[in-house]
DNA sequence: CGCGCTTTTGAGTGGCATCAACGTGGGTGG
DNA sequence: CCACCCACGTTGATGCCACTCAAAAGCGCG
């Protein structure tokens, strides 16, 4: 096998942990490796789907809006992670990039070929689906039911959740600072609140001595039981 | 082939429309009819994940809540649809029926077997399932994001849509008068709404002649171009 | 140092929730 | 057959949470 996936840190952790080395070397040959800065748009909804991904490093987000401009991240893709729509003609949602991204990138018919000979990753695709789906549903209790605090509060577990295994380097294990890959207006815009909200109930937490905020990036979660009250009850 | 299947209402349009005569006996050797009757619970959350099954008829909602007894219905389930947690453990969130309905199950087990064995099936399931996880996306944006008057109108024009082809004997065509299989209180769950403000909404509405309310239970729709504009500006 | 962008903080408003009362229709039992 | 009940729906009064508007403070950068 060479070169491209024998270096991925996301081999035993995405789509791909279920193919054999040799395997991997077809996907490899019609796969390829593209960089991705900060702020760049990967897709936009309504674009033709010609792509598949898999994310190795970074974060992106998944988003849509209204025609008079309100906005709502419908999804963040982490490492591991896929990216891109299958068995259609378009894109659903813009897809953006929250930090400088890595992906590994397959031509949409390319891939769906390999699917259809490689049966045990169409399973593990769609069971992926089938955990996405559940996720994403998990989300509109967030939305339709909570209030601003626990949003707020469950936003901040989840990411903790989420960056904990490979983005945070500095977190050995114990330790519970992040970086958060989000603005405070991206974070608004995944939880369906205002920017201003986000920042009170944020101050509010540090206030209350639940985390602290080295600064405005950074995010040290003191009380992780205590967050975990406020992500659930009023 | 033998009778189930010969019969059924959505032989052409759920999943088992890719099946062949001959695959659809098999599928059907390990199917069942079930009947549930409005408000019974097909399956509660956490309930081990013993069965797959498609919508024969009536509606289906899937729904979760808060500790506190907040609620959020995360889906609603039409004929042809799919209900049911394959490749886990358990269920994820309840299964109610909001009318009389038509079930036809198989145990999750033997499904899973039915989809290794039949390839164009699961592929079917797979484009399904994305479908899915699109729509629920689509929905985040009106939860977080649109207002109580623009919520509603997405709603009616929503159930309008999904209610059309199958479920409407008196729509000849032309018609558009619907029974709402949800009351007030199911309607402000899909939408993260109280029941009050779903019940001004809709009078609203009825004043300004958008719709026409028979009965608290039938909604004829007046000016559908008019109800789609309310549904995406403010 | 000054510029732009993000975040924070403050004051005021409004949309939706809450609380409460009343109306309505369908089912049940006397 | 009617009186009753109960779940559902409507309508009104009030309050609060989050949005809006506004301004200042922090931060990176040329």
């Amino acid at each position: 096998m060479s070169g491209v996936c024998a270096d991925c840190a996301v081999r035993d952790v995405a789509l791909c942990a279920v193919l054999s080395d040799s395997e991997l070397a077809r996907l490899n040959s019609i796969g390829r490796r593209q960089r991705i800065s900060k702020g760049a748009t990967v897709q936009w909804a309504g674009d033709e789907s010609i792509m598949f991904a898999n994310i190795i490093s970074g974060v992106v987000k998944l988003s849509t809006g209204t025609a008079d401009g309100r906005e709502q991240i419908v999804g963040l893709l982490y490492p591991a992670d896929s990216l891109g729509r299958l068995f259609a003609l378009r894109v659903d949602y813009d897809a953006t990039a929250l930090t400088d991204a890595e992906l590994c990138t397959f031509p949409r018919n390319a891939f769906e070929r390999v699917l259809g000979d490689f049966h045990h990753l169409e399973r593990q695709l769609l069971a992926r689906t089938l955990g996405e789906l559940e996720n994403t549903r998990r989300w509109m209790l967030l939305l339709g039911r909570k209030s601003a605090e626990e949003k707020v509060a469950t936003f901040l577990l989840h990411i903790t959740e989420r960056l904990k295994p490979t983005d945070c380097p500095g977190a050995a294990k114990g330790s519970h600072t992040y970086e958060l890959p989000l603005t405070r207006g991206q974070i608004a815009d995944v939880l369906g609140l205002t920017i201003e909200t986000v920042s009170r109930q944020m101050t509010r937490l540090k206030t209350n001595g639940v985390i602290a905020l080295p600064d405005s990036k950074r995010v040290t979660i003191l009380q992780p039981q205590l967050l975990q009250d406020l992500a659930e009850a009023a």
